[in-house]
DNA sequence: CAGATATTTCGATAATAATCGAAATATAGC
DNA sequence: GCTATATTTCGATTATTATCGAAATATCTG
């Protein structure tokens, strides 16, 4: 992941109706959510969350599908999982650090799945 | 964490010059750098970096402290690491999802240590 | 095709951020 | 106290971003 991937990552990140939208995505899973559905679920105006939706899809954060009418948007875990490692890349002048494992993981069968 | 203190850790990272300093001071290690140094390695004059330090301070991603004529800055390692785990938090509704582990971590002694 | 639903694009406005030189503050040494 | 070094604060300018209603586009149903 380049830099400036990475600062348009963190940029779409940024902002708190984006924040709450991108984990809701990441906690909904990957079968995700119809953008209607989350202008619900934040209290957005439809035109709002459309522009935030466009900035993270920019971002490569999140994937979009349609399904009929709906567009279905969901987390993007492996451009997640990369934002990460880039920021501890070589971290830690050989001292402290902690894992910070992201999740329970309970399968692990795939990796950059569905 | 909370939500607001996550959107201004994340906005604090989301500028290039930011990103490269904050990344240069996770490098550093926990001795960190003078401020005069920071700004030869980066190339940006003394002002606009102190302005870009200061929104790292107030996002708590990075510590000062006095050393002479010098302030020296350093990375948060606890910070940074509180800030991956909210992105991640009840991640992956049960799928997927890779552990990405931050650094090699060689001593592991401390976890939120110096 | 007409009508209904889902979402995006457009356009205008308001707020926030980045930039950098010049002047101000803090510390050190003589 | 004076001078030099290290860094920050100030102020003005420019650029980017968030906001949301209204209109446009896409898909579905009959």
């Amino acid at each position: 992941m380049e830099s400036e991937a990475v600062v348009r990552a963190l940029s779409a990140l940024a902002q708190e109706h984006r924040l709450a939208l991108f984990r809701l995505l990441v906690q909904a899973g990957p079968d995700g959510l119809a953008a209607g559905a989350i202008a619900e679920a934040l209290g957005v105006p439809a035109s709002s969350l459309s522009f935030h939706l466009a900035q993270l899809n920019n971002a490569g954060l999140i994937a979009q599908r349609r399904d009929g009418r709906s567009l279905i948007y969901s987390a993007d875990y492996g451009a997640m999982t990369a934002l990460l490692g880039f920021l501890m890349e070589n971290c830690c002048g050989g001292a402290v650090c902690a894992p910070a494992a992201p999740c329970d993981t309970k399968d692990k069968k795939e990796r950059t799945a569905a």
